[in-house]
DNA sequence: ACAGTAATGTTGACGTCGTCAACATTACTA
DNA sequence: TAGTAATGTTGACGACGTCAACATTACTGT
């Protein structure tokens, strides 16, 4: 742990590494990320990242990684003060997800766009992901079952909640919306509308249907 | 037009290469899209292409004002059998923009990537993103004088439908969403909640949902 | 304590890419 | 028909990701 003689050996470049390369993202997007940059920056040669790193693309992946796992502590703790009031915890969480976006833009568009690109990177990508994806799941069975959100498949629901926050989200961070907007009351419009389209109907007549449309794989 | 004789001028060169330059994309994603390769492919050399656009940038953006034009040529004709029911005529646009995404996965990224970074490109490429808008939020309008949707900013709604169609559309394209999943139903279950969530408070329950037990693939 | 090996960092080099300047060829217009 | 604008080509440059060969340090078992 000698950090004041021979500096040949970093001794934490990893995290030094994921940690230069969100700074650069932040600033300068991701295109403009460029590993000799970051590595200068990080005070260290060219090609170190590689003693790390098989490629690029993987220390983007890690960055991408703790991109969701930041996502995923903000969404958690913005649920909390609504314990109980299942909606309420519903939109809580979605208008933390569009501040995430906010607060990061261009993190925020690289995690979705390089974990296509991967495929299969270590699992630890995928999985924190799916973690955020369990806890609006679990939200809406929960809603479900307090006869909050009308019956029907969760997933298919939790696709739709997810697809109109991410939706907003992707707009904003790609200037598809103007950040003059106001954003926060357009996020709890948006989580607003959804909620309540998932309502079910207070004076139903013959609906009902418990829709299962899903029928093919999966 | 002697097309047989010296081709030292390619004669339509522009249009080759926006043309080539789709199908690229569509084959191996934009980020392996080359000038050099794509100069090869259209029969010219390598920077032909800056004849006609100031550098690989402006190329992409015109891309993507042709992917823009579609989209809206697409999604206009698909609201045309639905005339005068308003939110039918809503959810076959949003249907038709998720459907011209799974069609085009990679252009379809590309068009909105692209645009932020791009900032000011010449007007075609916003134009035509607007006019797809527009056309949201004159449904919308109309809608709301039938008293269908329920009252308030039908620029604000707009953004609210967009954000789901788009955030739906953006997590398929990005393999969020698996495409063995029943994109078409879901497609229909996400309209549907925003057409429901932007229903005026009443009593009656909307119709039987068109869902399809069947298309499992758009 | 120390040799040996694994881990980590560096340098030089290669191929590819976007882009530009200089030049060649063709189209078009006065 | 001469001359200029439009269009296409070639050579070159710098930046980039990446690898192989090498240098330095950390760590292990004895």
């Amino acid at each position: 742990m000698k950090r004041s003689k021979s500096a040949y050996h970093h001794g934490a470049l990893r995290a030094a590494l994921l940690k230069t390369a969100t700074e650069i993202i932040a600033e300068q997007g991701t295109e403009n990320l460029t590993l000799r940059a970051l590595s200068q920056r990080v005070g260290v040669s060219r090609s170190a990242p590689y003693r790390h790193f098989s490629d690029k693309t993987a220390l983007l992946a890690a960055v991408a990684g703790e991109g969701f796992k930041r996502l995923y502590h903000k969404m958690q703790t913005a649920m909390i003060p609504a314990e109980g009031d299942i909606p309420s915890q519903f939109q809580k969480m979605g208008v933390a997800y569009v501040q995430y976006a906010v607060e990061n833009p261009a993190l925020f568009r690289m995690m979705f766009s390089c974990e296509s690109a991967i495929e299969n990177q270590q699992p630890s990508l995928d999985s924190e992901g799916e973690r955020v994806f369990d806890l609006l799941v679990n939200t809406i069975k929960k809603g479900q079952e307090q006869a909050q959100f009308k019956p029907g498949e969760p997933l298919d629901f939790a696709y739709v909640a997810w697809s109109a926050v991410h939706g907003l989200a992707t707009l904003i961070v790609d200037a598809q919306i103007q950040r003059e907007f106001d954003l926060q009351a357009l996020a709890l419009l948006t989580t607003q509308t959804v909620v309540d389209g998932m309502q079910p109907r207070q004076f139903k007549s013959v609906s009902a249907m418990p829709m299962k449309p899903n029928g093919s794989k999966l």
